[in-house]
RNA sequence: GUGGCCUUAGCUCAACGGCAGAGCAGCGGAUUGUGGAUCCGCAGGUUAUGGGUUCGAAACCCAUAGGCCACCCCA
């Protein structure tokens, strides 16, 4: 075993799966920039409390998750690494007056975020989303336009099989309401519930009717639903959001027992998940609306909706459904030679390709030239370039490594002739 | 944070409580300027770590760490 290894719950991307995550990172850029949003780069920590009112003092992520940074001096800040982006997003809008920009401000980021949790696969301590916000549109429309961008995202990528499950959790006016005949309702039935149900019902009794204990399947087909006790407007409002979805042709299936676990969520709430998947473990995304969030940080009320998708997670379907995984770029031409020890030929040859705008790679290693080679094919490079006695005349000889093909190239038309064979080679 | 399974070379895996090995990958060589095949060789390990049992531990026991699975929760 080695001495030192990565921290747990963090990895190293290396080389051989970074294509395919550079892919993502910039599908989700574009993606983003085509549906208008913005991009925005925020601190990896915060003031702690940024994220205690923003996601809630009583949730998991802020209670048992937090990674946060020991003091250095007495006057130090209480900071903790970011969690979710949109706490932080959000208060960058507050400070920064955003309010006066025009509205709705969307806003996109993509990067690490940070939870101290128990490791699994597709389970990190440091995770990547991609996350897109907008800030300052009440909705419904923008609720769907948000939606399907995330949807969009994972066919892109190459995902198929991806279900959205949507559902409203109310808000102010309505929630408590549900709340109050949600937990008057298990507390009829508490002798029936099992004891993690029981210690759960006063922690978070929204969870209840999500539970995956075989004991509580009776009881929560016979529980309250949210949709049952939502507000004439949030009513209204899922109501137009759906009405959106379907126009757009986006299929969601509607999930009553659906809550998120942050506390800054109202009405719209919505989860991606891989098919056959479903249940709150390892969802691909999830979001909705936060009408009260920027309020609590301190600007005016403002509404918004964004989602966070964990790029890590579609990785991880991406090569369960056998997908080949992205190819790293390889050499255009590697340049060996008959001498070993001539590196300074080789390496001069190849900076001036190089400079010349092509992708080369020298062997600077003396060995002969038949290993030389074997390492040059081994890189996947189209071309080697192969110095020897022809440099008397000022050549070189210039070998196709796919067709086993070569020919004498003088040095000084070596770059224009690769960069011909080249594009001839990618474009016909 | 709770419970369970697992951990031997870079990777995938062998080895009855009795000498730690193979394949792949890496590096070198096969009459001296030409390839992914083949053959030969080299290197690579305090068997995750620390204790214990035993004449003797990779193997049995305990603890710790890490990975994974189910919870909790989330991406």
């Amino acid at each position: 075993m080695p001495t030192y290894r990565a921290p747990r719950g963090t990895r190293d991307l290396l080389p051989a799966e970074r294509p395919t995550w550079a892919r993502l990172e910039a599908l989700a850029r574009d993606l983003a920039a085509r549906y208008g949003y913005r991009e925005i780069t925020t601190p990896l920590f915060e003031l702690a409390d940024v994220f205690e009112r923003g996601i809630g003092e009583v949730t998991d992520v802020v209670q048992k998750e937090l990674f946060r940074l020991a003091p250095r001096t007495e006057e130090s800040e209480r900071w903790a690494l970011r969690p979710e982006p949109t706490a932080g997003i959000m208060r960058a809008y507050v400070q920064h007056g955003m309010q006066t920009w025009p509205q709705p401000v969307k806003l996109t980021q993509t990067g690490p975020m940070f939870r101290y949790d128990r490791p699994q696969a597709g389970r990190y301590r440091q995770f990547v989303q991609f996350d897109v916000e907008a800030i300052g549109d009440p909705g419904p429309a923008i609720d769907a336009e948000i939606i399907e961008l995330g949807f969009r995202f994972y066919r892109e990528a190459g995902l198929d099989g991806v279900e959205v499950l949507l559902n409203s959790i109310g808000d102010g006016a309505c929630r408590p309401s549900f709340i109050a005949a949600l937990t008057d309702y298990y507390r009829g039935h508490v002798d029936a519930l099992p004891p993690l149900e029981r210690e759960r019902l006063d922690r978070n009794v929204l969870r209840l009717p999500d539970s995956k204990d075989p004991a509580m399947t009776a009881l929560n087909a016979a529980a309250p639903r949210i949709t049952e006790f939502l507000c004439d407007a949030c009513a209204a409002h899922l109501a137009g959001v759906r009405a959106h979805l379907d126009a757009l042709g986006v299929a969601y299936r509607l999930e009553p027992s659906l809550v998120r676990g942050l506390d800054y969520y109202t009405r719209t709430a919505f989860e991606f998940y891989k098919t056959g998947r479903e249940g709150q473990q390892q969802a691909l995304g999830g979001g909705g609306r936060y009408d009260g969030l920027i309020e609590l940080l301190g600007g005016r009320p403002t509404p918004g909706i964004g989602f966070g998708i964990g790029l890590d997670r579609l990785v991880l379907a991406l090569a369960e459904t056998g997908g080949a995984s992205d190819a790293e770029p390889a050499p255009v031409a590697v340049v060996v030679g008959a001498d070993p020890d001539d590196t300074v030929g080789r390496l001069r040859v190849a900076t001036d390709l190089r400079g010349a705008g092509i992708a080369a790679r020298a062997e600077l290693g003396r060995r002969k030239l038949g290993k030389q080679l074997e390492a040059a094919v081994r890189d996947g490079a189209h071309f080697a370039v192969i110095l020897g006695d022809e440099l008397a005349d000022g050549n070189v000889t210039l070998r196709d490594l796919r067709a086993a093909t070569q020919t004498l190239v003088p040095v000084g038309e070596l770059a224009d002739t690769i960069a011909r064979a080249e594009a001839s080679h990618t474009h016909g």
